[in-house]
DNA sequence: CGATATTTGATATAATCAATAACAATTATC
DNA sequence: GATAATTGTTATTGATTATATCAAATATCG
């Protein structure tokens, strides 16, 4: 027997947390989250995933995922790169990172090009049609996404959070 | 014709950026992040991982993830409530929660107990074991993880960005 | 009361994401 | 020139998330 006093006590009524909890119908009370507000990790994740679909929400006259529009930025502002290059500094793995640029190039977002250094490595390039739906995407991030957050958090806290979680994710 | 004039240029040894960057030999030159930097769920995303992986290393002697965790947390916080409203309250889909109690179940964490006023659910209840890993796995948490944030962050930036993040999770 | 609808836990299943191993082609190293 | 390392790729696995469906039990309502 492992279990403990309370546990092999019949689990009666009880419902609603120990303390005199006035229940009047079927609606069970809130739950207490007790340390999980606490734990940072927690209110992260559920953060990070309100934020991702809020992205995908204001991104998807487009159909970008964050992921893709990272990768349509970085092509942009980083000419000449080949797939590990880039799939590194995402965090994707290269494996992983092939499907992706697949999905990019059928849509004709962007282009893979042999390199003449390098013929092992595939050059990146951004079509034309992938520049232009990278600026369109830009327009909507700033002005539904991000413009929201800042309406939420204030524009000096808004840049706080992200200074805080940079450094988390660069030095932690 | 969508490739634009660049990519279609022969892609040449143009290696890192455009600008006279003095390549030496065989390392590139860190990726510009451009936007990235400033796109809030960017870093986010990678705040949380990092997070997530050190949870992990800390809680590592306990085998505890950190859904595993919030689990235990809100069943000793909540005694008699079921399935639905654990999962609930996690952001877990039912049918998802099951193969994750039978985990705990099967390790002794915790029991499932058949309601004696709605014989359909089933009462989650902590048994000693869970009681004596999850205050262990608190003190870890509290003395490992929680103390590292402190020490990168410092407390009351901490606490501001545990604010913010909560905020987001609930309002956004 | 009794027919119907709803809820609960569970199963099966699909979709997505993340991770590892291995391979051919190419390049680097010694 | 032989060997090692790199690049993109495929195959595969595991983990996470999601939907549909089911039997048992309960709730609702005529």
């Amino acid at each position: 027997m492992t279990v403990s006093k309370a546990a092999t006590d019949a689990v009666k009524p009880s419902r609603a947390g120990g303390k005199g909890s006035v229940e009047s119908g079927a609606e069970s009370t809130a739950l207490q989250m007790g340390e999980l507000a606490e734990l940072l990790g927690y209110s992260l994740k559920r953060a990070q995933l309100k934020v991702f679909e809020d992205f995908l929400r204001c991104v998807a006259p487009l159909q970008l995922t964050p992921a893709q529009f990272s990768v349509l930025l970085l092509l942009d502002k980083n000419p000449g790169r080949n797939q590990t290059e880039i799939a590194n500094t995402l965090g994707i793995l290269r494996p992983n990172f092939v499907s992706m640029l697949d999905a990019l190039e059928s849509r004709d977002l962007c282009t893979r090009m042999r390199s003449t250094n390098d013929r092992r490595s595939h050059i990146l390039v951004l079509t034309d049609k992938g520049r232009v739906v990278l600026s369109r995407a830009k327009k909507l991030v700033a002005t539904k996404h991000e413009a929201r957050l800042n309406a939420l958090l204030g524009p000096a806290n808004r840049v706080a959070l992200l200074e805080m979680l940079s450094k988390i994710a660069a030095e932690f």
